[in-house]
RNA sequence: GUGAACGUAGCUCAGCUGGUAGAGCUCUGGCUUGUGGUGCCGGCGGUCGCGGGUUCGAGUCCCGUCGUUCACCCCA
């Protein structure tokens, strides 16, 4: 027993019924990212560990604790990847996109892995729906971006969905404002937590996001980001907010909101879900106008996000929404010769796109209709010798247990 | 990575102060020789997460380990 495999710490399979749920949920994502003209985009698993290590940097906790890097049998350095954005700006950057016309939108649905400590909603593989924006800096992407995601979850019925939306500012005014915030800080060192030291000066934004008592007293005196915004960034930010009111999107400006990634500018964003316990995030993004640069391209905007596909199951769980079952008929045969004579009957009803399930064991006409309802089929089909032997198949109405006799030529037409 | 709680059949759980495992559901067979969903009867299924210790004896106590959950942290 203690060597039988189970799946590693941090991941999980997924089983039907639970598996036809997270396929209508991505077929919906689909169709919503296609109505906003988004293409798919697929990349490797893993990538040249530079590619986070530049991409989304060094004072991460991505980069610092959570990659699984390894070096493979040619000595490449390589990490599975962790989050989404870095690949897709390599491969903009690899495959000379600039020269596209502008911009370019990509969605993709892809597996990302963190080496964390698993929690509910939190696991080391998990899937993310994502979109990225590259070529364009105007704030009717951030725009868009942002409306597709709202539009996800109000498509999805995901409840209790929050917005929160901050500005990063470019480079210009975060140099202004590290200026002011470092020495605030210092002079608060003393009331800071152990931890919020260490990270004072590789990353002080974080700090904002801090739950600690002392700290969060700290940074409610300290200087803001937004308010060291060059008018540049800070007139985007403005249009963005201007054009999620004329939209209708509900959200709040959160100066403190800060985000994992080194790469972030200007806007950043994130959906929470009530429904969610601790990990509420559901979905988040935002701008990245260096990061193609940073990689080895040329100077490109872009702007994009990324949402759990398992948070948002666990968010849509609550709601209770039933599926409907995938088979509509069940074929039940009776004697084993007509299993094979009927073949093609059933590859008919097949091509005529009727969804069909027959018994693959042998087993009795009790077991089979026993299966039949098992499976939420809609009618069962019986054929025993003496149906076959007319000519004809006994079609069950699973709801009803209404029968009537059908001629085999006709069947497909009746059963559409 | 840190702290806490939990870990008994496929699933949900019971098992009092230690004496060598039980229920419901699921699956399966029968009552119903060609018919499911209700009912009755039967069957399959567990070295009690794993390893070690205490004891005449451990699912029940102790330690370790793995896993899950919650919180910190971080994020999707």
């Amino acid at each position: 027993m203690s060597h039988r495999p189970s799946a590693p710490r941090g991941t999980h399979d997924v089983l039907p019924p639970e598996t036809r749920r997270r396929e209508d949920l991505i077929d919906t994502a689909r169709a919503v990212f296609r109505a906003y003209g988004f293409e798919g985009i697929v990349t490797p698993t893993f990538e040249e560990t530079e590619v986070f290590v530049r991409g989304v940097g060094t004072s991460t906790d991505i980069v610092r604790k959570e990659m699984y890097s390894f070096t493979d049998q040619g000595g490449r350095e390589l990490t599975l990847r962790p989050e989404g954005t870095a690949p897709v700006a390599r491969a903009f950057v690899q495959h000379g996109m600039h020269k596209r016309q502008l911009p370019v939108k990509f969605w993709y649905l892809a597996p990302m892995f963190r080496q964390e400590a698993p929690q509910k909603g939190r696991f080391r593989e998990h899937y993310q729906l994502g979109v990225e924006v590259l070529g364009s800096d105007s704030p009717l992407v951030d725009i868009e971006v942002i409306a597709v995601l709202a539009d996800l979850y109000a498509r999805l019925g995901v409840p209790d969905i929050g917005l929160r939306i901050s500005s990063m500012g470019d480079p210009e005014s975060r140099a202004a404002h590290r200026e002011a915030l470092i020495p605030h800080l210092e002079r608060n060192s003393a009331r800071l937590s152990e931890d919020a030291r260490g990270r004072l000066n590789e990353n002080p934004l974080r700090l904002f996001d801090s739950k600690d008592d002392g700290v969060q007293a700290v940074m409610a005196e300290a200087p803001m980001l937004g308010d060291h915004l060059t008018d540049e960034a800070s007139a985007h930010h403005d249009a963005v907010t201007a054009g999620l009111q004329k939209l209708g999107i509900d959200f709040e400006s959160d100066p403190t909101l800060v985000r994992g990634m080194d790469y972030y500018t200007k806007t950043v964003f994130e959906f929470t879900c009530g429904a969610l316990g601790a990990q509420s995030a559901i979905g988040g993004g935002g701008r990245y106008d260096g990061l193609v640069e940073q990689l080895g391209g040329p100077p490109t905007p872009g702007i994009g996000f990324g949402t759990g596909v398992e948070r948002l199951m666990l968010a849509l769980e609550s709601t209770g929404v039933e599926v409907p079952a995938g088979l509509r008929c069940y074929v039940a045969i009776l004697d084993d010769d007509l299993r094979i004579e009927l073949l093609p009957l059933v590859a008919e009803l097949r091509a005529a796109g009727i969804s069909v399930e027959t018994d693959l064991r042998g087993r009795g006409l009790k077991a089979m209709m026993k299966h039949a309802a098992s499976r939420g089929a809609e009618q069962a089909v019986i054929i025993g010798k003496r149906d076959y032997d007319d000519g004809v198949a006994t079609v069950r109405d699973m709801q009803t247990g209404d029968q009537q006799q059908v001629s085999l030529a006709r069947l497909s037409e009746v059963l559409q």
